[in-house]
DNA sequence: GCTATTAATGATAACCATTATCATTATCAA
DNA sequence: TTGATAATGATAATGGTTATCATTAATAGC
C-alpha cells in the first residue's frame, strides 16, 4: 500500500493537511480487510488514541471519499461503510450483499467482464444524458448461507 | 398496469389485507414517472387522504419492497426512495445518479446486455459463495449536466 | 526557529429519516 | 354478523450523520 509520506504528498496536493487522526484511520483502513463504519472506526481507534472525536472520523472518511482514497457503501441498515480502495486496478472488485444480515462479500470474479460492459455503457450514457461518470455500483443483493 | 383487483389479490395470496393507505400509496406510484420518498408521497396524498400516517407510508413501502412490488433506491442523501416495478420484463432498468443534486435518471440503454452478464454471474456467485441472490443493482454515478 | 494564518479538531447539540409503541380501527374468514 | 387480529395513526424514541463553536495544531513565510 501507500506509505505515510505518499499520502502526506497526496493530502498535500489537495491543499489538505497531515494530522494525526487522518494518519490513523488511513493506518487503520489500510490493516482492515472489511468495510469499517464511523463507529467501528471510531472504537477501534479508541485504545490507542483516546482523544479521538466521532466528528473527525465522519469528516475524515468523508474526505477520503471525495478523493476516491475510499470506497463508501451504504448497507442495508442505511449505515455507510468504508473501505480503502486498492492502489492497482487488477484489485477492483464489486459485491455481494446479504440483505438480512449486511454481510458484505467482495467478488472479484467476472469482474474483467463486468467492467468491459461498463466501460462502454459509461462512454454511451455520458454522451447520451450528458453526465460526467465518476463511478459505478455493481451489487447483488440476497441471502447468505447463514441467514437463509 | 396492474388494477384493483389484481392488487387485491395478489395481497390476499400473502395474506395481506386490502387496505384504503395501499390502495391510495399504490395508485400514486402507478402515475407517477420518478422515484418518490416517504414524505414526497405523505405530502402528496395530503390533499386527498388527510388521515394518511408517515409511520403508515413506511409500513406500506416496505411490505411493497418485501413482495417485490416496488424497487427501493438508497438516494445520495441517504433517504430511500421508491418506484413501482414495472409487469413487463422489458422495462427493466438501471440507473444514472447524479452524486451532487441526487437526481435518478433510469437507462434501458444496454441493459440487455447487462442482463446476460448478470444472469451468468448470479449463477457463478451463488455457487462459489452460497448465497440465494434475489436482486441487483447497477448503477453509475456522477454529475448531471447541471451540476458539472 | 518564530509567527501568523487558518484548517482541523473535539465536545456537544441539532437534525432528520426511520422505527417502535400502543390504543384504536378496519378487514375478512367463518 | 361477528370475532380474531392485521393495520392504522399519533407520537415518542432511536440512531446515524451534520452543524456549531471555541480551541488546537499544521503549514507557509519570514
Ligand atoms: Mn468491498
Ligand atoms: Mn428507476
Ligand atoms: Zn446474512
Ligand atoms: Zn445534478
Amino acid at each position: 500500500m501507500y506509505g505515510r509520506h505518499q499520502w502526506r504528498r497526496r493530502f498535500r496536493a489537495n491543499a489538505c493537511r497531515w494530522t494525526a487522526p487522518r494518519e490513523s484511520i488511513l493506518d487503520l483502513l489500510g490493516r482492515t480487510r472489511g468495510h469499517l463504519s464511523a463507529k467501528d472506526i471510531y472504537l477501534s481507534l479508541q485504545p490507542t488514541f483516546p482523544g479521538l472525536g466521532l466528528a473527525t472520523v465522519y469528516r475524515t472518511l468523508e474526505l477520503l471519499h471525495r478523493l476516491g482514497i475510499v470506497q463508501k457503501v451504504t448497507s442495508s441498515d442505511g449505515q455507510g461503510r468504508y473501505q480503502l480502495r486498492s492502489v492497482d486496478q487488477q484489485d477492483h472488485h464489486h459485491h455481494l450483499i446479504c440483505s438480512r444480515c449486511g454481510l458484505i462479500v467482495d467478488y472479484r470474479d467476472f469482474v474483467r467482464e463486468e467492467l468491459e460492459l461498463v466501460k462502454k455503457t459509461e462512454d454511451a450514457l455520458a454522451k447520451k444524458y450528458n453526465f460526467v461518470i465518476q463511478d459505478h455500483s455493481i451489487e447483488f443483493l440476497g441471502l447468505c448461507e447463514k441467514c437463509r
